[in-house]
DNA sequence: CTACCTCGTCTAATCGATTAGATCACGGAT
DNA sequence: ATCCGTGATCTAATCGATTAGACGAGGTAG
């Protein structure tokens, strides 16, 4: 607990000022002689010198800190996401803070909020609707902000996110492949962002045939909805899933009617995080490319130019939509 | 993006001096006439006054940013701690910086630096060995540690960790119950920790009857396992997984080998996350106390008081086990 | 030999909030 | 009338790193 290594500690070591010692840190705004340098390194290193990221952050206006709000912490999907994010702000020496706002535009802007108080140099914000424009905070604020997966088309904050329509197709021409007719889909409550277009494809694509079902996002949601539309006999021989998770929830929901899949009833989901592999039986997915887009929203915010990445990913067959490998 | 508003602005304001100001914003250390405490409140309000977080922490030696270190942000359990944890903190009103060690010792080490650097106010490290002691290094630099679910016992460090003694033994039973004598136990590649501790209680409880399995911690690894002992043909009639990921991939492989469950094989995993309701079939399960885990070891880091909690949860009876409800 | 430029370094102001010490006004006690 | 205590406020030092401006030494061009 003995008091911190300052850089006067250093240039006082080194016989030095603080201006050469901070030059040297930074490889400076001034070049500073070899042989000075090496002094100076010396010095540090022989102290154990860390430099104080506060009192840097308080006179350069930049803390190296990006904050990130989640629109659901506890949806692998988004955990996967935060994943990807947070390798990717470690890419470019960047930590991260991180907060969930729960499906709560309140606690969203709350957040918001917060991280701007926290003098953030950048905001990713992985919002679940395009409500409300939190990022204006942000832009009021003078601080770079880039919605995730949905968000706002303003224009004025960029928004990153996968356009599956192709993917979409995918599984539709798939289960045509299996002979199915009809193919239900099954959305979210409301329809916006990436589900909305995923849907619209879906209905270009089937003509309109097929039901249009609905559920929350929550597994139990889709679980429920499942049990319920056997109890009345509606089951759909043939269901796209918009999510991993409600993929999920039918899947269980089905098993615990008895409802046989893909026998009964087949299938594909459309996010393809890692875990709809291991599912039983395992799910017929497309993989959304949940890195890139992160690699993609943090190079946007930290203006580094980035390699674009393909929207989409192609349909990974398994059990689900009635193939018999894997 | 005009100049930022600065205490010295409000105080101007205010008429009045930045100490005064900054005694009203603190409830300060010294009192303020409630007159001039108006004044002084009035005036931010006006000129919509944000304190510089920065300049505080620069001063007062506080951040009110807290770290987070995740053994594995992908894992569902994890990632439910990690939601839990910063609820918690938002109580307290910290803000939460997360990284994700992924299983690494040397990444572990390297964000832990990372977080000290950032000057964090404690650090909660969420680990899943008990391998070194990272949390030595905040010890040395003056900042408090709590290990979450898994961590050396140093007794430098307090460690928050559920002891599911009694959980496995309900598990034992319930199999029994079943009409299982041999209760196969599915464990981690080492056995340290929770994890380790699971197992002996099943030791003792089965008196060494039944198989001991063993897997890596995702979902993969234990698929691959069962789908080996499918082909050899020495699958258990029942299993007692360690980790809900591991349940999770042993449901998966069965179903991928045609193996029945509870039919050919019967599963009771001992993590219990809510996901574990939303499998084919329904897992049943102990359930780990994580909200008042994460509770706890934020109410020791800030040294709050806490309640105790009860170490351990009930049996929830799903379908996996051969129960017929749910 | 002087004027001027470059390179390396140093001095000191700055970022914005906190807080110990000094100051001042007012009352009550002696 | 004098002294002292109390409460309210102000002045200014402080946290630690960054960086513009000043400075001196050495070299080159005229």
């Amino acid at each position: 607990m003995s008091r911190q290594i300052t850089v006067a500690d250093v240039a006082r070591r080194a016989g030095t000022s603080t201006a050469v010692v901070s030059y040297v840190m930074n490889n400076g705004p001034r070049p500073v002689a070899a042989a000075t340098r090496e002094r100076v390194l010396a010095a540090a290193e022989e102290l154990g010198y860390r430099p104080n990221r506060i009192a840097r952050a308080l006179r350069s206006r930049t803390t190296g800190v990006v904050g990130l709000v989640l629109a659901d912490a506890l949806n692998p999907y988004f955990g996967a996401l935060a994943g990807h994010v947070e390798q990717a702000l470690a890419g470019h020496g960047r930590l991260m803070l991180i907060g969930n706002a729960g499906y709560s535009a309140e606690r969203q802007r709350h957040l918001v909020e917060r991280f701007l108080d926290a003098r953030v140099d950048g905001l990713v914000i992985a919002s679940a609707d395009a409500g409300d424009d939190v990022a204006m905070h942000a832009r009021a604020a003078g601080v770079p902000a880039v919605y995730l997966h949905n968000g706002p088309a303003t224009g004025d904050t960029p928004l990153v996110t996968a356009d599956n329509g192709q993917a979409v197709r995918e599984a539709v021409a798939h289960l045509r492949e299996h002979g199915h007719q009809d193919i239900a889909f099954l959305a979210g409550p409301q329809d916006t962002g990436p589900v909305g277009r995923r849907r619209e494809v879906w209905q270009a694509a089937t003509g309109g045939r097929g039901v249009l079902l609905r559920s929350g996002y929550a597994r139990a949601e889709a679980d429920a909805l499942i049990r319920q539309l056997a109890a009345t006999g509606e089951v759909p021989r043939a269901v796209i899933a918009a999510t991993d998770e409600q993929a999920i929830g039918l899947l269980s929901g089905a098993c615990a009617t008895g409802l046989p899949v893909p026998g009964g009833m087949a299938v594909i989901s459309l996010d393809g995080t890692p875990d709809s592999a291991y599912t039983a039986p395992s799910l017929t997915a497309t993989g959304q490319p949940l890195a890139a887009m992160a690699r993609q929203a943090v190079d946007l915010l930290l203006d580094s130019a980035s390699p674009p990445y393909s929207p989409s990913a192609a349909l990974v067959r398994r059990r689900s939509c009635g193939c018999e490998d894997g």
